[in-house]
DNA sequence: AGGAATTGGCCTGAACTCAGACCTTTATTG
DNA sequence: CAATAAAGGTCTGAGTTCAGGCCAATTCCT
């Protein structure tokens, strides 16, 4: 053995150390977080001056970012104070086209995302049946549900479940698990916008939702593992029939 | 409430989009891998157009990473065909010393750590037990178990127990766990070489060890989680009396 | 009405990073 | 011994990003 490290494992770890260029990776979070509904149509982006710094980007490359998001119609900016940016995209109508031609790359990446959220998501609906929680936590928890299960067109229901889950993750108040909740469900949200949406599913998806719900606010981390990764099994059992 | 979204979702859902310069990220990953026992007192760097390759690097970048490593003597590099860069760090031993100088951002980081360990590293041994393992698998997943329990000296035994739980973790598979694992491992290596090492914990934790590894053999996914969940539990607990 | 505050728009010089070509050193191979 | 291959060492010009200050528009407060 020539000195080298005896196993697989320097490829295994040593990973880009940073994906694509700075403004790129604005875009790609500000235009995520905008489809996942954590900024809703209609509501206003935090200033740059914060967006910037929550970012850890200079303002002149955040503002690069929002330039392209214009461009792309996602939002306006209004000048002066009271001003802003806006969002104006409409949330996107799921639908079963185009979801074939995928690379091997990709579809490796999703069935990844898959296994990954089968892991991360339960672990964090369990830490949030931990904690303490605020009132103003468990009403923000009981609004992301009600609205998830109260939307009636596919569009607005596909946003307010993305949003339900990253609420959940954000009662855990850990921030690895919130990033990583995160980047899964963009990948997550893409996959879903390339299926038709049943009734059927939907009302089962909110009766595990609702069960999850429940088991967080008795604060009962064991069946809220549970009933999570029960959901996340059954929505990548309809996901896995579309890609692979 | 000035249009801007409800929740407090847009504070934990934005994440720098690069902590730092390319350059010390590099710097960060490396020395982490060296630390952690990725790359052996002894053994050689892969080559600099391979590394800069896989962080995603230009070359001049990495070697101005590498550079910072040679001038911090961890590593040393000669020339010509058969040359390059070999690791001369010896590992640290672990020890008791100023483990109280502390940030409350750092001690806040170090539990989070904790917490997400406790839900990627049983997960990462539960995936490893459903797939199905090459020979070659097998016997690196044994090599790594044989190094921790035969080592003898405390700082050997730091690094192969962290080359133990990366191999569980890369035999899941999964790119994004083996980067969650990889993150936690780096932290927690950090707090171990805090803490004195005792004999009761190292024959303890060699114990756990061998469960996992026997639940991951014969493919038990349960199994292989609940033990490594009790594991990260027992070392918690021991470092949480540490940090507060 | 007038001043203060807030917000986006813009500019500049310095620092960092990239891609790729080319050079030098050293070991292997024929 | 000469040729080749494999590695690190160096250079250059272009593109990105940064920090921070200043400007312009608009609203809020007195």
């Amino acid at each position: 053995m020539p000195a080298s490290p005896a196993s697989g494992l320097s490829e295994a770890v040593l990973r880009p150390v940073r994906g694509h260029h700075a403004f790129e990776g604005c875009v790609e979070q500000l235009a995520t977080a905008i489809r996942l509904g954590v900024y809703p149509l209609g509501s206003t982006l935090p200033p740059e001056r914060d967006l910037a710094e929550r970012l850890g980007v200079s303002r002149a490359t955040l503002r690069e970012a929002m330039a392209a998001l214009r461009q792309a119609g996602l939002v306006e900016t209004t000048r002066g104070r009271g001003g802003g940016t806006v969002v104006t995209l409409k949330p996107k109508t799921p639908s079963a086209r185009k979801a074939l031609r995928m690379s091997a790359e990709t579809r490796a990446d999703r069935l990844d995302a898959l296994a990954y959220r089968r892991i991360v998501e339960p672990g964090a609906a369990a830490m949030a049946a931990e904690q303490p929680l605020t009132s103003a936590q468990v009403d923000e928890l009981g609004s992301a549900h009600e609205a998830v299960s109260s939307a009636t067109r596919p569009a607005a229901h596909r946003q307010a479940d993305s949003r339900f889950h990253l609420t959940v993750a954000a009662l855990s108040g850990s921030p690895r698990l919130i990033e990583a909740v995160t980047s899964v469900q963009a990948t997550l949200h893409e996959m879903l916008l390339a299926i038709p949406v049943l009734d059927a599913n939907i009302a089962h998806s909110d009766r595990q939702h609702a069960a999850v719900v429940r088991a967080i606010l008795s604060g009962r981390p064991d069946r809220a593992r549970r009933a999570m990764a029960e959901h996340c099994d059954d929505t990548a059992a309809l996901l896995r029939g579309l890609i692979g």
